[in-house]
DNA sequence: TATTATTTTTAGACTTGTCTAAAAATTTAT
DNA sequence: ATAAATTTTTAGACAAGTCTAAAAATAATA
């Protein structure tokens, strides 16, 4: 069993082996779990001991496949109960995660199957990332940033990048949600702003704008 | 704001306040919490200085109003969350409480408030238990022992004493929910044991079931 | 009331997870 | 390749919450 401090650590282990592919450093892990590395240190010599972890002095972390697995059933929780605040609580994207976070160490197995059935078996979270299995594999969809795309094509929006609290809450100020089609009216070439059609309104955003937004290709009008 | 640890002195100590009137023991809530004296006599004086209990040594601990509040509102969580896992996730009630445990604690007025909505203001845990409301008053129903109503008597099931696993999965096998209506048929001088009606069946229940039930008074037949 | 038994508190120690400050290793730059 | 900068680790300390063992206070009993 790990401690809730523990969970957390490999947890973000996990979303940093999701970036950069190798080992991750003392530091990242400090800077994302907002503690200081000598600290960091000290939790991985435990969880490298627990066998969660392969640990090297100087050379950074990898998760195991235990570990992964671990990580991956937080990130879980985590998912399924964002879920359920947005869809059976009415809560906001912007408002689920400071919740989520301390419902994500919940213990019970028959607690998250059954909320699990209870919401439907959701494959992704409100922000469109996609929630692992049981087994703690995660299907990956093949998504680009709107900012990618060019003039006249389109897709559908599926996630964010940024999920920080403001910008979810500029993107429900602008009508801007997940599952809506996005098509670009026109490319600006001096700030790479871009005109959009989505549902039936048109915008105009801002190239930081679309480097936070995800689309799934979308063939045909 | 309040540890976890606090949180679940708080909550026995409001558990043996409701039982005994007057001040709680250091050894009770020893007892109650499976610790030593020795901690409680630690907390004790940090929940005092927090001005949520009154303690004097050797003289035991009452809650303060704001203790009160406190307690009453980790136990509306605990109940809330109940009431959610058997009717909304198929927990059966002997099921409940340990994963109850864990989700009182959560931080979130916006969730147990809507969660509250979302269950349609429940009034009772599915063991009978009265949930307090947002201010921490409960409405404490005038309730007998089952084992204290006389021959031809009857009433309705509202609760349980002993909300032991074993004594909740032994009520499920014979039949006996919250809200059904229950008959004394007869009683055995000898030892106490009972005839019964419940539903459409016929049971004989020993004083030790009948002194664990509650029973609502209910006029007429 | 004097003595025994019980309850409660104190004193000191341990674990978990954190920190600061300094030392060691690694990486970067000249 | 040597010096400088950065990263990582070590060493020692601290707070929260717990424990054991012993001392102090209270309650019970003869």
């Amino acid at each position: 069993m790990f401690t809730l401090s523990e969970e957390n650590y490999l947890k973000a282990i996990y979303h940093l082996e999701l970036g950069n592919d190798g080992g991750v450093s003392t530091n990242a892990i400090a800077e994302k779990l907002a503690t200081k590395a000598s600290s960091v240190t000290d939790m991985v010599k435990k969880l490298s001991e627990k066998e969660v972890i392969l640990y090297k002095k100087y050379k950074g972390v990898t998760l195991t496949i235990l570990g992964k697995t671990v990580a991956a059933n937080v990130v879980r929780k985590h998912r399924l109960w964002e879920v359920f605040l947005v869809e059976k609580l009415n809560f906001s994207w912007h408002e689920v995660h400071e919740v989520a976070e301390q419902l994500e160490h919940i213990k019970s197995a028959k607690l998250i199957n059954q909320l699990d059935r209870f919401l439907g078996f959701p494959k992704h979270d409100p922000h469109g990332d996609p929630i692992p299995d049981k087994d703690g594999n995660l299907k990956i969809v093949a998504k680009s940033l709107l900012s990618t795309l060019s003039k006249n094509e389109s897709g559908i929006c599926i996630g964010v990048d940024d999920s920080s609290s403001e910008f979810l809450q500029f993107l429900d100020k602008k009508g801007i949600t997940l599952g809506k089609k996005i098509t670009i009216l026109d490319k600006e070439d001096f700030d790479n702003s871009l005109s959009i059609s989505i549902g039936d309104k048109k915008l105009s955003i801002s190239n930081k704008i679309a480097s936070n937004l995800y689309i799934r290709a979308h063939i045909g009008q």
